[in-house]
DNA sequence: TCTCAGATTAACT
DNA sequence: GTTAATCTGAGAC
């Protein structure tokens, strides 16, 4: 896994779907397979990391296989999963998950019924899987939040996109998606 | 089905 | 002071 993790993000945000990720929670276990992804590199305009380490990203540009989470549009919260080598400020933002355990959990983190836009975009994942600030720099391979492998070896069909909601270097095709998959965030984009 | 404004606050200039 | 890797509900069509 950390041999994966230490490529570039735009390799590892197309080969982390069909991961899982599971989340422990008070004896359960909410769980959600990886649908779409984006990758973000500070080579990158469009990338928190772009100007530098800062406060806020200092994770970035750590271990690869951490967790970089941050708070934005004051009320909501993402993850992503840290990529590259120790240095280089990149990961890959967890846009959507097929739910896949834990569903009645996760209805009451989202307080809606409807499977379908429980965990279809970033923050409503985490809303979800209940991530939030708490979870910066966590190591992903250790509960009560980890990053582990497909179960099977289904091949998915995966198609590649530019990104939503970036002003910057908007034309890189760096969002990608389980083509036909019902939890994609913007499945016509 | 789609378009758009409002919500709400940490981080950064 | 401005911006933001978003989400939601309301109103148009």
């Amino acid at each position: 896994m950390n041999d994966l993790l230490r490529q570039s993000s735009e390799i590892v945000a197309p080969a982390l779907l069909g991961w899982r990720l599971v989340r422990t929670l008070e004896g359960k276990q909410l769980a959600g397979m990886i649908v779409e992804t984006e990758a973000y590199d500070q080579a990158d305009a469009a990338s928190h990391s772009y100007k530098g380490m800062t406060a806020r990203t200092r994770v970035m540009f750590g271990e690869p296989g951490h967790a970089y989470v941050y708070f934005t549009y004051g009320m909501h919260y993402c993850v992503n999963v840290v990529t590259g080598r120790k240095g280089r400020g990149s990961g890959v933002l967890i846009r959507a998950l097929e739910p896949l355990e834990g569903i009645e959990s996760m209805r009451q983190f989202r307080k809606i019924d409807n499977v379908g836009s429980l965990t279809n975009g970033p923050a409503k994942l985490c809303q979800a899987l209940a991530i939030d600030k708490a979870f910066n720099g966590h190591k992903l391979s250790e509960p009560p939040l980890q990053l582990m492998p497909p179960l099977d070896n289904r091949s998915l069909n995966i198609k590649s996109s530019t990104r939503i909601g970036i002003s910057r270097d908007t034309h890189r095709l760096w969002r990608f998606y389980v083509k036909g998959n019902a939890y994609v965030s913007h499945p016509k984009h």
